[in-house]
DNA sequence: CTGGGGAAGGGGCCC
DNA sequence: TGGGCCCCTTCCCCA
Protein backbone atom coordinates (compact mmCIF):
# COMPACT_ATOMS: atom_id res chain seq x y z
CA UNK A 1 0.00 0.00 0.00
CA UNK A 2 1.12 3.45 -1.01
CA UNK A 3 -0.13 6.51 -0.37
CA UNK A 4 0.62 8.84 -3.88
CA UNK A 5 1.94 11.17 -4.32
CA UNK A 6 2.98 11.61 -0.41
CA UNK A 7 6.40 12.64 -1.62
CA UNK A 8 5.21 15.43 -3.37
CA UNK A 9 2.44 16.45 -1.19
CA UNK A 10 5.21 16.20 1.77
CA UNK A 11 7.59 18.64 0.05
CA UNK A 12 4.79 21.07 -0.94
CA UNK A 13 3.44 21.58 2.50
CA UNK A 14 7.08 21.98 3.33
CA UNK A 15 7.95 24.53 1.01
CA UNK A 16 4.67 25.94 1.98
CA UNK A 17 6.18 26.49 5.18
CA UNK A 18 9.19 27.38 4.49
CA UNK A 19 7.24 30.53 2.57
CA UNK A 20 5.59 31.48 5.44
CA UNK A 21 8.61 30.57 7.80
CA UNK A 22 6.99 28.22 9.94
CA UNK A 23 9.21 26.25 11.63
CA UNK A 24 12.01 27.54 9.96
CA UNK A 25 15.10 27.03 11.99
CA UNK A 26 18.03 27.85 10.38
CA UNK A 27 19.18 31.19 7.98
CA UNK A 28 21.21 30.96 5.37
CA UNK A 29 23.31 34.56 4.84
CA UNK A 30 24.28 34.94 1.08
CA UNK A 31 25.49 38.74 0.62
CA UNK A 32 22.66 40.71 2.06
CA UNK A 33 19.88 38.48 1.62
CA UNK A 34 18.46 36.06 4.44
CA UNK A 35 16.89 32.86 3.73
CA UNK A 36 14.86 30.78 6.12
CA UNK A 37 14.71 26.90 5.72
CA UNK A 38 14.39 23.97 7.79
CA UNK A 39 17.73 22.74 8.95
CA UNK A 40 16.21 18.69 8.02
CA UNK A 41 15.28 19.62 4.59
CA UNK A 42 18.15 21.35 3.94
CA UNK A 43 20.62 18.29 5.62
CA UNK A 44 18.35 15.75 3.52
CA UNK A 45 19.51 17.68 0.22
CA UNK A 46 23.16 18.49 0.90
CA UNK A 47 25.80 17.03 2.22
CA UNK A 48 27.39 20.52 3.27
CA UNK A 49 24.02 21.71 4.35
CA UNK A 50 23.99 18.25 6.57
CA UNK A 51 27.38 18.88 8.06
CA UNK A 52 26.63 22.66 9.06
CA UNK A 53 23.09 22.43 10.55
CA UNK A 54 23.26 20.58 13.37
CA UNK A 55 25.26 23.00 14.85
CA UNK A 56 24.88 26.27 13.15
CA UNK A 57 21.58 28.07 12.71
CA UNK A 58 23.02 30.87 10.99
CA UNK A 59 24.91 29.77 8.00
CA UNK A 60 26.94 32.04 6.14
CA UNK A 61 27.31 31.07 2.44
CA UNK A 62 30.51 32.40 0.30
CA UNK A 63 28.91 34.82 -2.41
CA UNK A 64 31.53 33.85 -4.54
CA UNK A 65 30.00 30.56 -5.01
CA UNK A 66 26.55 31.56 -4.96
CA UNK A 67 24.84 34.83 -4.85
CA UNK A 68 21.32 35.34 -3.82
CA UNK A 69 18.80 34.94 -7.07
CA UNK A 70 20.98 32.16 -7.35
CA UNK A 71 20.53 30.70 -4.17
CA UNK A 72 17.20 31.35 -4.26
CA UNK A 73 16.72 29.07 -7.18
CA UNK A 74 18.88 26.33 -5.11
CA UNK A 75 16.31 26.67 -2.36
CA UNK A 76 13.44 26.47 -4.58
CA UNK A 77 15.07 23.40 -6.09
CA UNK A 78 15.77 21.81 -2.76
CA UNK A 79 12.36 22.43 -2.17
CA UNK A 80 10.72 21.46 -5.40
CA UNK A 81 13.09 19.25 -6.80
CA UNK A 82 12.44 21.27 -10.22
CA UNK A 83 14.36 24.59 -11.82
CA UNK A 84 11.82 26.76 -12.89
CA UNK A 85 12.02 27.00 -16.98
CA UNK A 86 12.33 31.08 -16.90
CA UNK A 87 15.39 30.19 -13.99
CA UNK A 88 17.05 28.11 -16.16
CA UNK A 89 16.69 29.35 -19.77
CA UNK A 90 19.59 30.94 -19.46
CA UNK A 91 23.15 29.16 -19.86
CA UNK A 92 24.80 31.46 -17.37
CA UNK A 93 21.99 31.10 -15.22
CA UNK A 94 22.54 27.22 -15.23
CA UNK A 95 26.28 27.98 -15.21
CA UNK A 96 26.31 29.71 -12.03
CA UNK A 97 23.43 27.46 -10.67
CA UNK A 98 26.13 24.62 -11.47
CA UNK A 99 28.60 26.52 -9.66
CA UNK A 100 26.47 26.83 -6.65
CA UNK A 101 25.55 23.61 -6.42
CA UNK A 102 28.94 22.29 -6.90
CA UNK A 103 29.88 24.57 -3.50
CA UNK A 104 26.91 23.50 -1.56
CA UNK A 105 27.39 19.21 -2.74
CA UNK A 106 24.28 19.21 -3.97
CA UNK A 107 24.65 16.36 -6.57
CA UNK A 108 21.62 16.33 -7.94
CA UNK A 109 20.98 20.13 -9.19
CA UNK A 110 24.95 19.56 -10.09
CA UNK A 111 24.13 16.63 -12.33
CA UNK A 112 20.91 19.06 -13.80
CA UNK A 113 22.80 21.36 -14.33
CA UNK A 114 25.61 19.74 -15.98
CA UNK A 115 22.67 17.74 -18.36
CA UNK A 116 21.21 21.28 -18.99
CA UNK A 117 24.50 22.59 -20.52
CA UNK A 118 25.28 19.57 -22.16
CA UNK A 119 21.98 19.49 -23.70
CA UNK A 120 21.64 23.41 -24.50
CA UNK A 121 25.29 22.32 -25.98
CA UNK A 122 27.53 24.04 -23.66
CA UNK A 123 30.84 22.03 -21.68
CA UNK A 124 30.48 23.12 -18.12
CA UNK A 125 33.39 25.30 -18.08
CA UNK A 126 35.95 23.92 -15.75
CA UNK A 127 35.62 25.85 -13.26
CA UNK A 128 32.59 24.26 -12.70
CA UNK A 129 34.08 20.97 -12.93
CA UNK A 130 33.52 19.04 -9.79
CA UNK A 131 36.67 18.03 -8.32
CA UNK A 132 37.58 17.42 -4.71
CA UNK A 133 40.30 18.62 -3.11
CA UNK A 134 41.55 19.21 0.86
CA UNK A 135 40.56 21.78 2.77
CA UNK A 136 43.10 23.87 3.89
CA UNK A 137 43.47 22.43 7.05
CA UNK A 138 42.95 19.03 5.16
CA UNK A 139 40.28 17.77 7.44
CA UNK A 140 38.04 17.06 4.73
CA UNK A 141 39.66 15.15 2.01
CA UNK A 142 36.58 14.20 0.54
CA UNK A 143 34.68 17.49 -0.05
CA UNK A 144 33.86 18.75 -3.48
CA UNK A 145 35.57 22.00 -4.71
CA UNK A 146 35.34 24.08 -7.76
CA UNK A 147 38.65 23.40 -9.43
CA UNK A 148 39.33 27.13 -10.23
CA UNK A 149 38.83 28.15 -6.59
CA UNK A 150 41.48 28.92 -4.17
CA UNK A 151 41.56 26.40 -1.20
CA UNK A 152 39.44 28.87 1.53
CA UNK A 153 41.34 29.32 4.74
CA UNK A 154 40.84 27.92 7.53
CA UNK A 155 37.77 29.19 10.14
CA UNK A 156 40.20 31.87 11.52
CA UNK A 157 40.50 33.16 7.92
CA UNK A 158 37.16 35.03 8.27
CA UNK A 159 39.10 38.42 8.60
CA UNK A 160 40.18 38.25 5.26
CA UNK A 161 37.38 37.31 3.96
CA UNK A 162 35.05 40.23 5.79
CA UNK A 163 38.03 42.91 4.22
CA UNK A 164 37.01 41.70 0.69
CA UNK A 165 33.57 41.79 1.26
CA UNK A 166 33.32 44.45 2.93
CA UNK A 167 34.28 46.72 0.08
CA UNK A 168 31.91 44.46 -2.04
CA UNK A 169 29.03 44.59 0.39
CA UNK A 170 28.93 48.22 0.64
CA UNK A 171 29.09 48.57 -3.33
CA UNK A 172 26.35 46.12 -3.25
CA UNK A 173 24.44 48.10 -0.68
CA UNK A 174 23.71 50.33 -2.96
CA UNK A 175 24.46 49.52 -6.66
CA UNK A 176 22.37 45.99 -6.21
CA UNK A 177 19.93 47.07 -3.84
CA UNK A 178 17.31 47.67 -6.26
CA UNK A 179 18.04 44.90 -8.68
CA UNK A 180 18.16 42.28 -5.26
CA UNK A 181 15.34 43.92 -3.84
CA UNK A 182 13.86 42.76 -7.08
CA UNK A 183 15.32 39.42 -7.65
CA UNK A 184 14.43 38.33 -3.90
CA UNK A 185 11.05 37.05 -3.05
CA UNK A 186 9.11 37.74 -0.36
CA UNK A 187 10.29 35.02 2.25
CA UNK A 188 13.54 36.53 1.75
CA UNK A 189 14.70 39.19 3.87
CA UNK A 190 16.63 41.65 2.58
CA UNK A 191 19.40 43.93 3.95
CA UNK A 192 20.95 47.25 2.98
CA UNK A 193 22.88 50.23 4.52
CA UNK A 194 19.35 51.71 4.95
CA UNK A 195 17.32 49.00 6.00
CA UNK A 196 20.42 47.08 8.30
CA UNK A 197 17.22 45.08 9.47
CA UNK A 198 14.54 43.96 8.19
CA UNK A 199 11.13 41.65 9.13
CA UNK A 200 9.94 38.34 7.45
CA UNK A 201 6.56 37.81 6.74
CA UNK A 202 6.22 35.71 10.22
CA UNK A 203 7.75 38.83 12.09
CA UNK A 204 11.23 37.44 12.80
CA UNK A 205 13.39 39.80 12.19
CA UNK A 206 17.02 39.86 11.47
CA UNK A 207 20.20 42.38 11.16
CA UNK A 208 23.51 41.98 9.11
CA UNK A 209 26.63 43.18 10.24
CA UNK A 210 28.17 44.56 7.56
CA UNK A 211 25.41 45.34 5.80
CA UNK A 212 25.73 48.52 7.47
CA UNK A 213 29.11 48.50 6.53
CA UNK A 214 31.05 47.47 9.31
CA UNK A 215 33.38 44.75 9.97
CA UNK A 216 32.04 43.67 12.67
CA UNK A 217 33.94 40.48 13.01
CA UNK A 218 36.84 39.69 15.62
CA UNK A 219 39.26 37.08 15.24
CA UNK A 220 39.58 34.54 17.88
CA UNK A 221 42.24 34.87 20.43
CA UNK A 222 44.84 31.64 19.89
CA UNK A 223 44.41 31.01 23.67
CA UNK A 224 40.18 30.74 23.42
CA UNK A 225 39.06 28.81 20.77
CA UNK A 226 41.91 28.08 19.50
CA UNK A 227 43.54 24.39 18.71
CA UNK A 228 44.09 22.94 15.68
CA UNK A 229 41.07 20.78 16.09
CA UNK A 230 38.67 23.51 17.16
CA UNK A 231 35.45 22.96 14.83
CA UNK A 232 34.43 25.49 13.04
CA UNK A 233 31.32 25.55 14.99
CA UNK A 234 33.29 26.99 17.49
CA UNK A 235 34.96 29.65 15.87
CA UNK A 236 33.15 32.98 15.24
CA UNK A 237 31.94 32.28 11.34
CA UNK A 238 28.42 31.87 12.54
CA UNK A 239 27.81 33.88 14.79
CA UNK A 240 29.18 37.16 12.63
CA UNK A 241 27.09 36.83 9.78
CA UNK A 242 29.30 39.06 7.43
CA UNK A 243 32.46 38.42 9.14
CA UNK A 244 33.10 35.05 7.97
CA UNK A 245 31.97 32.28 4.95
CA UNK A 246 31.32 29.02 6.04
CA UNK A 247 34.42 27.26 5.36
CA UNK A 248 35.08 24.68 2.30
CA UNK A 249 32.04 21.85 3.01
CA UNK A 250 33.25 19.65 5.58
CA UNK A 251 32.29 15.98 5.09
CA UNK A 252 30.19 14.23 7.49
CA UNK A 253 32.58 11.16 7.57
CA UNK A 254 34.67 13.07 9.82
CA UNK A 255 33.23 13.56 13.51
CA UNK A 256 34.55 16.76 15.11
CA UNK A 257 36.20 15.92 17.91
CA UNK A 258 34.97 19.50 19.95
CA UNK A 259 31.94 19.40 19.10
CA UNK A 260 30.71 17.53 22.04
CA UNK A 261 33.05 19.44 24.50
CA UNK A 262 32.42 22.96 22.39
CA UNK A 263 29.60 24.50 22.74
CA UNK A 264 27.57 25.21 19.28
CA UNK A 265 28.10 28.32 18.26
CA UNK A 266 26.25 31.18 19.98
CA UNK A 267 23.36 30.48 17.47
CA UNK A 268 22.37 27.19 19.09
CA UNK A 269 18.61 27.48 20.00
CA UNK A 270 19.65 24.64 22.71
CA UNK A 271 20.99 25.34 26.14
CA UNK A 272 24.86 25.39 26.40
CA UNK A 273 26.33 22.77 28.39
CA UNK A 274 26.14 23.61 31.70
CA UNK A 275 28.10 25.97 33.24
CA UNK A 276 28.14 26.64 36.94
CA UNK A 277 24.52 28.02 36.73
CA UNK A 278 23.48 28.14 33.61
CA UNK A 279 21.08 30.41 32.96
CA UNK A 280 19.29 29.55 29.52
CA UNK A 281 17.46 32.89 29.24
CA UNK A 282 20.68 34.93 29.39
CA UNK A 283 22.50 33.09 27.27
CA UNK A 284 20.68 34.28 24.09
CA UNK A 285 21.46 32.19 20.84
CA UNK A 286 23.24 34.05 17.75
CA UNK A 287 19.63 34.07 16.81
CA UNK A 288 18.20 34.91 19.63
CA UNK A 289 20.87 37.58 20.24
CA UNK A 290 20.27 38.97 16.57
CA UNK A 291 16.74 38.96 17.02
CA UNK A 292 17.13 40.88 21.00
CA UNK A 293 19.32 42.89 18.97
CA UNK A 294 16.84 43.95 16.78
CA UNK A 295 14.21 43.78 19.47
CA UNK A 296 16.21 46.38 21.54
CA UNK A 297 15.28 48.51 18.39
CA UNK A 298 12.08 47.81 17.86
CA UNK A 299 9.79 50.16 18.57
CA UNK A 300 6.00 49.80 18.06
CA UNK A 301 4.37 52.66 16.76
CA UNK A 302 3.49 55.68 18.70
CA UNK A 303 -0.10 54.84 20.36
CA UNK A 304 0.08 51.45 19.54
CA UNK A 305 -1.20 48.85 22.14
CA UNK A 306 2.02 48.54 24.43
CA UNK A 307 4.33 51.10 22.72
CA UNK A 308 6.52 52.09 25.06
CA UNK A 309 7.26 48.83 27.49
CA UNK A 310 8.75 47.13 24.46
CA UNK A 311 12.06 48.12 25.37
CA UNK A 312 13.23 47.25 29.01
CA UNK A 313 17.08 47.83 29.34
CA UNK A 314 18.44 45.86 27.35
CA UNK A 315 16.23 42.78 27.47
CA UNK A 316 13.74 41.48 25.58
CA UNK A 317 10.76 41.74 26.19
CA UNK A 318 8.73 38.44 26.11
CA UNK A 319 6.01 38.99 23.08
CA UNK A 320 9.19 40.25 21.30
CA UNK A 321 10.67 37.07 21.49
CA UNK A 322 9.47 35.23 18.44
CA UNK A 323 10.15 38.26 16.38
CA UNK A 324 6.44 39.42 17.16
CA UNK A 325 6.48 43.29 15.58
CA UNK A 326 3.71 45.63 15.49
CA UNK A 327 2.99 45.37 12.15
CA UNK A 328 2.44 41.83 12.11
CA UNK A 329 -0.26 42.93 14.98
CA UNK A 330 -1.56 45.32 13.05
CA UNK A 331 -1.49 42.93 10.02
CA UNK A 332 -0.06 45.57 8.01
CA UNK A 333 1.44 44.67 4.81
CA UNK A 334 4.99 43.30 5.54
CA UNK A 335 6.72 44.71 3.01
CA UNK A 336 5.60 48.38 4.20
CA UNK A 337 7.48 47.14 7.32
CA UNK A 338 10.42 46.15 5.70
CA UNK A 339 12.66 49.15 7.31
CA UNK A 340 10.86 49.24 10.61
CA UNK A 341 13.26 47.01 12.59
CA UNK A 342 15.85 48.18 10.77
CA UNK A 343 15.03 51.69 11.85
CA UNK A 344 14.92 50.60 15.13
CA UNK A 345 15.60 53.90 15.49
CA UNK A 346 14.42 52.37 19.06
CA UNK A 347 16.96 53.28 21.75
CA UNK A 348 17.09 56.28 20.17
CA UNK A 349 14.16 57.25 18.22
CA UNK A 350 11.37 55.76 20.43
CA UNK A 351 12.10 52.16 21.81
CA UNK A 352 14.97 53.57 24.39
CA UNK A 353 12.27 56.21 25.63
CA UNK A 354 12.47 54.75 28.74
CA UNK A 355 15.94 55.99 28.44
CA UNK A 356 19.01 54.04 30.14
CA UNK A 357 21.01 55.78 33.01
CA UNK A 358 23.80 53.88 33.38
CA UNK A 359 26.98 55.18 34.83
CA UNK A 360 29.01 57.94 32.67
CA UNK A 361 26.28 56.66 30.07
CA UNK A 362 23.51 58.75 29.91
CA UNK A 363 21.62 59.26 27.02
CA UNK A 364 18.18 61.35 27.10
CA UNK A 365 16.04 58.99 24.60
CA UNK A 366 12.93 60.68 23.78
CA UNK A 367 9.17 59.83 22.37
CA UNK A 368 9.09 59.94 18.72
CA UNK A 369 8.07 63.46 17.54
CA UNK A 370 4.37 63.87 16.39
CA UNK A 371 5.07 62.52 12.59
CA UNK A 372 7.92 60.53 13.04
CA UNK A 373 6.94 56.94 12.42
CA UNK A 374 10.10 54.85 13.66
CA UNK A 375 10.90 52.17 11.41
CA UNK A 376 8.54 53.24 8.68
CA UNK A 377 10.75 54.05 5.53
CA UNK A 378 14.39 54.47 5.34
CA UNK A 379 14.89 56.74 8.36
CA UNK A 380 17.12 54.50 9.67
CA UNK A 381 19.81 57.39 11.57
CA UNK A 382 17.88 59.06 14.37
CA UNK A 383 18.48 62.26 16.15
CA UNK A 384 18.80 61.39 19.55
CA UNK A 385 17.15 65.08 20.57
CA UNK A 386 13.98 65.19 18.46
CA UNK A 387 13.91 61.53 17.26
CA UNK A 388 13.49 62.34 13.71
CA UNK A 389 15.03 59.62 11.62
CA UNK A 390 16.93 59.96 8.49
CA UNK A 391 17.89 58.42 5.72
CA UNK A 392 21.24 59.26 5.56
CA UNK A 393 24.09 59.74 8.56
CA UNK A 394 24.47 62.61 6.46
CA UNK A 395 21.49 64.12 6.68
CA UNK A 396 21.07 63.42 10.38
CA UNK A 397 24.41 65.45 10.73
CA UNK A 398 23.34 68.22 8.84
CA UNK A 399 19.98 68.00 10.70
CA UNK A 400 21.90 67.56 14.27
CA UNK A 401 23.48 71.00 13.10
CA UNK A 402 20.46 73.08 12.80
CA UNK A 403 19.18 72.31 16.83
CA UNK A 404 19.60 75.06 18.48
CA UNK A 405 19.55 75.05 22.53
CA UNK A 406 16.22 76.96 22.09
CA UNK A 407 14.43 74.85 20.11
CA UNK A 408 15.37 71.44 22.01
CA UNK A 409 14.49 72.53 25.02
CA UNK A 410 11.54 74.30 24.23
CA UNK A 411 10.57 71.45 22.68
CA UNK A 412 11.02 69.47 25.72
CA UNK A 413 9.78 72.18 28.26
CA UNK A 414 6.20 71.79 26.33
CA UNK A 415 6.23 68.37 26.56
CA UNK A 416 6.90 68.54 30.47
CA UNK A 417 3.70 70.96 30.25
CA UNK A 418 1.42 68.79 28.21
CA UNK A 419 2.18 65.26 30.96
CA UNK A 420 1.34 67.94 33.58
CA UNK A 421 3.86 70.05 35.76
CA UNK A 422 7.06 69.14 34.36
CA UNK A 423 9.60 66.57 35.73
CA UNK A 424 10.74 68.17 38.75
CA UNK A 425 6.97 67.48 40.18
CA UNK A 426 7.65 63.63 38.74
CA UNK A 427 7.01 61.53 41.73
CA UNK A 428 9.65 58.81 39.49
CA UNK A 429 13.00 59.13 40.86
CA UNK A 430 14.22 57.89 37.64
CA UNK A 431 13.13 60.70 36.04
CA UNK A 432 14.90 63.17 38.11
CA UNK A 433 17.74 60.90 37.68
CA UNK A 434 17.43 61.15 34.16
CA UNK A 435 17.07 64.98 34.48
CA UNK A 436 19.85 65.34 37.38
CA UNK A 437 18.12 66.19 39.54
CA UNK A 438 17.75 65.45 42.51
CA UNK A 439 15.23 64.22 44.03
CA UNK A 440 13.51 65.80 47.00
CA UNK A 441 15.73 68.58 47.12
CA UNK A 442 13.99 71.79 47.88
CA UNK A 443 15.96 74.01 44.92
CA UNK A 444 17.28 71.21 42.77
CA UNK A 445 20.79 71.31 41.77
CA UNK A 446 21.13 70.61 38.16
CA UNK A 447 23.86 68.56 37.59
CA UNK A 448 24.92 66.67 34.26
CA UNK A 449 24.72 63.35 34.69
CA UNK A 450 27.75 62.97 32.24
CA UNK A 451 29.87 64.67 33.78
CA UNK A 452 28.10 65.61 36.73
CA UNK A 453 28.73 68.98 35.97
CA UNK A 454 26.28 71.41 38.15
CA UNK A 455 24.67 73.85 36.14
CA UNK A 456 23.07 76.72 37.40
CA UNK A 457 19.35 76.44 36.15
CA UNK A 458 17.85 73.87 33.70
CA UNK A 459 18.08 75.63 30.60
CA UNK A 460 22.52 75.94 31.03
CA UNK A 461 22.21 72.22 32.18
CA UNK A 462 20.40 71.19 29.08
CA UNK A 463 22.77 73.32 26.87
CA UNK A 464 25.82 71.61 28.66
CA UNK A 465 24.37 68.42 28.21
CA UNK A 466 23.83 68.90 24.63
CA UNK A 467 27.57 69.94 24.22
CA UNK A 468 28.11 65.91 25.49
CA UNK A 469 25.74 64.25 22.80
CA UNK A 470 27.00 66.27 20.03
CA UNK A 471 30.32 65.06 21.31
CA UNK A 472 29.51 61.76 20.38
CA UNK A 473 30.03 61.19 16.69
CA UNK A 474 29.94 57.35 16.39
CA UNK A 475 26.39 56.52 16.09
CA UNK A 476 25.17 52.92 16.10
CA UNK A 477 23.09 52.30 12.61
CA UNK A 478 21.03 50.06 14.36
CA UNK A 479 19.73 51.83 17.43
CA UNK A 480 21.05 55.25 17.15
CA UNK A 481 22.97 55.50 20.24
CA UNK A 482 25.76 58.07 20.12
CA UNK A 483 29.24 56.70 21.04
CA UNK A 484 32.64 58.63 21.35
CA UNK A 485 34.74 56.83 20.16
CA UNK A 486 34.46 54.64 17.27
CA UNK A 487 35.39 51.54 18.66
CA UNK A 488 33.08 51.59 21.36
CA UNK A 489 30.52 51.79 19.07
CA UNK A 490 31.85 48.89 17.01
CA UNK A 491 31.83 46.88 20.58
CA UNK A 492 28.19 47.79 21.06
CA UNK A 493 27.58 46.78 17.25
CA UNK A 494 28.25 43.21 18.16
CA UNK A 495 26.19 43.52 21.08
CA UNK A 496 23.70 44.18 18.74
CA UNK A 497 24.41 41.16 16.30
CA UNK A 498 25.21 38.73 18.99
CA UNK A 499 29.01 38.00 18.20
CA UNK A 500 31.05 36.67 20.37
CA UNK A 501 34.26 35.39 19.31
CA UNK A 502 35.22 34.45 22.86
CA UNK A 503 34.41 30.60 23.56
CA UNK A 504 35.16 29.43 26.84
CA UNK A 505 36.30 25.66 26.19
CA UNK A 506 35.08 24.34 29.05
CA UNK A 507 31.82 25.45 29.06
CA UNK A 508 31.30 27.03 25.53
CA UNK A 509 29.99 29.85 27.20
CA UNK A 510 31.03 33.14 24.63
CA UNK A 511 31.81 36.15 25.14
CA UNK A 512 31.99 39.62 23.14
CA UNK A 513 35.46 40.38 24.62
CA UNK A 514 38.49 38.31 25.44
CA UNK A 515 38.71 39.97 28.94
CA UNK A 516 35.38 38.48 29.70
CA UNK A 517 36.47 34.88 28.83
CA UNK A 518 39.67 35.26 31.14
CA UNK A 519 37.44 36.38 33.79
CA UNK A 520 34.95 33.92 33.30
CA UNK A 521 37.85 31.20 33.42
CA UNK A 522 37.95 31.87 36.96
CA UNK A 523 34.76 30.76 37.41
CA UNK A 524 36.42 27.18 36.33
CA UNK A 525 39.75 27.34 37.96
CA UNK A 526 38.06 28.26 41.55
CA UNK A 527 40.80 31.29 40.98
CA UNK A 528 39.52 34.15 43.15
CA UNK A 529 42.17 36.43 43.19
CA UNK A 530 40.18 39.47 44.51
CA UNK A 531 40.23 39.59 48.43
CA UNK A 532 38.87 42.07 50.85
CA UNK A 533 41.46 43.36 52.92
CA UNK A 534 38.66 43.97 55.94
CA UNK A 535 36.66 40.69 56.00
CA UNK A 536 38.97 38.25 54.11
CA UNK A 537 36.54 37.76 51.32
CA UNK A 538 37.73 36.14 48.03
CA UNK A 539 36.32 37.52 44.81
CA UNK A 540 36.79 36.34 41.11
CA UNK A 541 35.94 39.56 39.81
CA UNK A 542 37.26 43.10 41.11
CA UNK A 543 34.24 44.60 40.02
CA UNK A 544 32.30 41.78 43.01
CA UNK A 545 34.52 43.34 45.03
CA UNK A 546 34.81 46.82 44.20
CA UNK A 547 30.94 45.85 45.08
CA UNK A 548 31.56 44.31 47.81
CA UNK A 549 33.44 46.76 49.89
CA UNK A 550 30.82 49.24 48.98
CA UNK A 551 29.07 47.19 51.39
CA UNK A 552 31.42 47.77 54.12
CA UNK A 553 31.76 51.28 54.15
CA UNK A 554 28.24 52.41 52.93
CA UNK A 555 26.50 53.29 56.42
CA UNK A 556 24.01 50.69 57.04
C1' DC B 1 11.03 39.80 51.39
C1' DT B 2 15.63 41.33 51.53
C1' DG B 3 20.42 41.66 51.15
C1' DG B 4 24.78 39.69 49.68
C1' DG B 5 27.36 37.17 46.42
C1' DG B 6 28.23 35.32 41.76
C1' DA B 7 28.26 36.09 37.11
C1' DA B 8 27.65 38.64 33.19
C1' DG B 9 26.55 42.83 29.83
C1' DG B 10 27.69 47.32 28.29
C1' DG B 11 30.12 51.89 27.92
C1' DG B 12 34.19 54.97 28.77
C1' DC B 13 38.79 55.55 28.46
C1' DC B 14 43.67 54.82 28.05
C1' DC B 15 47.40 52.78 25.71
C1' DT C 1 41.92 49.74 15.72
C1' DG C 2 41.91 46.68 19.30
C1' DG C 3 43.15 45.15 23.96
C1' DG C 4 42.79 45.86 28.64
C1' DC C 5 40.84 47.71 32.47
C1' DC C 6 37.55 50.28 35.12
C1' DC C 7 33.00 51.39 36.35
C1' DC C 8 28.00 50.88 36.56
C1' DT C 9 24.39 47.90 36.16
C1' DT C 10 21.47 43.82 35.97
C1' DC C 11 19.96 39.33 36.92
C1' DC C 12 19.86 35.15 39.43
C1' DC C 13 20.55 32.36 43.42
C1' DC C 14 20.53 31.65 48.10
C1' DA C 15 20.61 32.31 53.00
Amino acid sequence: MEQQNHFKQLLLQLNQQRAKGYLCDVIIVVENALFRAHKNVLAASSVYFKSLVPHDNLINLDTEMVSPSVFRQVLDFIYTGRLSSSDSVSDHSVSSLLTAASYLQLTELAALCQRKLKHNGQTPSSSNKLTTSPTPNGHTPGSLRLSSTPPRATPSHHNNHSGSRKGNLRNQRWGQEGRLREDLSEEEVFISGSRCASLSPSGGSRVNGLALGLDLSKRSPSGSTATEEVSPSSLPQSSSPHSSVSPTPPTTAEPRENQRQLPNTSTDLLPRAPCKRPRPHREATNLGETGKALHKGLVKKPGAPGHEKLVRGDRVTPELEDGEVDGEENGQDQSEESGHSGHSGSEGGGGGARGKRNGNTNYIYRQPQPGFEPGVGDNLYVCIPCGKGFPSSEQLNAHVDTHTQDEIYIEEEEEEEEEGGGYLKDEDPDIYASRGVEPGADEPRHRCTVCSKTCKDAVSLREHEKSHWLNRPFPCNICGKLFTQRGTMTRHMRSHLGLKPFACEECGMRFTRQYRLAEHMRVHSGEKPYECQLCGGKFTQQRNLLSHLKMHTSPS
